[in-house]
DNA sequence: CTGACTACTTGAACGCGTTCAAGCAGGAGC
DNA sequence: GCTCCTGCTTGAACGCGTTCAAGTAGTCAG
C-alpha cells in the first residue's frame, strides 16, 4: 500500500490486449467499483469473489476475465490513492518554505490519504512485500511511480530554504523516500487508535532529520557524512 | 525468513496445553520433519497439507491437532536457523572485544546461516510480511524469539569495550535488532551473486554505526541524541 | 478386571480462490 | 438475411487450507 503512493499513475491496466469495447469497460468498472466498496464495508478477507460477483450481478468467472486475481483488484485502489497523495502534497508545498514543515506536511498527507484503507492496506502490503511482485515498490514495474515519488521529495528539498551539503542534497530525496517507505511500513503495523503512533513517529522524526541535515555541515560530522554517502554509493552499485 | 533468526528459542510451542505424552510428541516431530523436508524439496506453496499428512502417514486433521495452521509449521524452520545463528555468533563474541568487529561478525554470521535458504526465504517473506501473520517478526507469537534475538545484540554491546552514553546503551540492542531486520529486508531483495551487496551493506554500515555511537558522547550531538531517544520512547508508548 | 477419562486420530465436509469448456451477442462482410 | 468472428459471459468443478463430530486406545482409580 502506498509504498509507491504519490505518483499519478495510469488508472489500472486492462488484462485483455484486444481492443476494448464499451460494454467490457463498463462491466470492468462495475466489478472494480463493487469490489472496492465491499472491501471498505467488510474488509478484504471477508469479501469473497462470489459475493463481489453476485453484488455486481455477474458470474464469478467474469471477474476473472477482467482481473487476474482477487489481489489484482487492489491495484485499482492503489492507483487511485497515488494521485490523491500528490494532490494533497501539492497544497503543502505551495504554502510552506522551510524544510521541516514541508516534509512533515507531505508525510502526514500520505497517511491522511491512506488512513481510510488501513485495514486492507495490510493485505496489499503482503503482496507488495514479495520481492518478485510487480507491486513491490522496488520492482521494475513500479519504477515510474517510484521515480515520481522521489521527485516529490526532491520538491520537498529543493523548494525549501534549507542550506545543506551539495552531495547530501543530491542523495536526500531518495533517502527521504526510503524514510517514507519506513513510515509506511510502521503505519501498516500500527494498531494504535487513529494511528497515533505513526503520527508521533512523523512528528518526532522530522525535527530530528531536520537537525541532522543542518548538522551535516558541521566539521566534526563531515567524515561521517562522507562515509555514509560512500556507503550508499557502494551498496547501490551492483557489479 | 529469518526475520527473527538468531535466538536460541524453545523448539516450537505445542498447541495443546495438556501434559504432553511420548506418543504425541513423536507424531508432532514426524509431521514437522516431513513438512520441512517437503518445503525444502518442492517449495512452500507447492506443498499441500494433504501431501504432508500422507507422506507422514497421518490424517490431515492430525496435523491441525499439533499446528494451528500451515504457516505455524514454518516456525519450526525459523527456530532451527535461530539456534544456528546463535551458535555461529557465540564464536565471534568469544573472540572479539571491540564493538565494530563483534557487530560485523554477528551480522555476517546471520547471513551465512540463512544464505542456503535465500530463494525459499523470499517466498516465505510474502507470508511473514503480513502484519497479522504469526510469522511476522513483530507478532506476539514471535515474541520469545524476538526477545532472544535482542538479547544477542545486548551481548554484542555489553561484551564490548565501547564506551557510550548509558541511555543509548539501554536502547542500542533493540536498535541493532531493528537494523538487523533492515539488513534481512535488504537481503531478501538482494539478487546480486553471492549476496555481495548485502555484504557491502554490512561492511559499510558497521563502521558508520560504530562512529555514530562514539560521536554520541560529543557535546554538539547530545541534544540530537536526547531527541532521538525521546522519539523512541514516545513511539514505543501506545497510550 | 472394568469402567471412565482423555490424549490422540480420523476423514468427510465446508467455503474459499481460481479455472475452463461451453455458450451468448452484436457487428462486419457478403 | 445469414454467417462468422470475437469480445464477453456463464457456472460447475477443482484443489486448496481448515474444521469438527466421531471414533480409538492408552492409563489410572476402584
Amino acid at each position: 500500500m502506498t509504498g509507491v503512493t504519490t505518483a499519478a499513475a495510469d488508472p489500472v491496466e486492462p488484462k485483455p490486449e484486444k481492443p476494448r469495447r464499451a460494454r467490457g469497460e463498463q462491466t470492468r468498472q462495475l466489478i472494480l467499483e463493487t469490489a472496492l466498496r465491499l472491501f471498505r464495508e467488510r474488509g478484504y478477507a471477508e469479501t469473497t469473489m462470489r459475493v463481489i460477483a453476485k453484488e455486481a450481478g455477474v458470474a464469478v468467472g467474469n471477474a476473472y476475465y477482467y482481473f487476474d486475481s482477487k489481489e489484482h483488484l487492489i491495484q485499482g485502489f492503489y492507483d487511485r490513492n497515488q494521485a490523491a497523495h500528490r494532490e494533497a502534497a501539492e497544497q503543502i508545498l505551495a504554502s510552506e518554505t522551510e524544510l521541516a514543515p514541508r516534509l512533515r506536511g507531505v508525510l502526514h498527507a500520505g497517511i491522511d490519504v491512506n488512513e481510510p484503507y488501513h485495514s486492507f492496506a495490510a493485505t496489499l502490503f503482503k503482496t507488495a512485500a514479495e520481492p518478485t511482485s510487480p507491486l513491490s515498490p522496488f520492482s521494475r514495474e513500479s519504477s515510474p511511480a517510484r521515480e515520481a515519488a522521489i521527485a516529490l521529495f526532491r520538491d520537498v528539498v529543493d523548494g525549501s530554504t534549507a542550506k545543506l551539503d551539495p552531495e547530501l542534497r543530491k542523495e536526500l530525496p531518495e533517502l527521504l523516500w526510503l524514510a517514507w517507505m519506513g513510515v509506511v511500513l510502521f503505519w501498516v503495523y500500527d494498531k494504535s487508535p487513529g494511528r497515533r503512533r505513526t503520527r508521533r513517529l512523523i512528528d518526532g522524526s522530522v525535527p530530528l532529520i531536520d537537525r541532522l541535515v543542518s548538522l551535516s555541515r558541521l566539521r566534526v560530522l563531515r567524515p561521517a557524512l562522507r562515509q555514509a554517502l560512500a556507503l550508499i554509493e557502494s551498496v547501490r552499485r551492483d557489479d
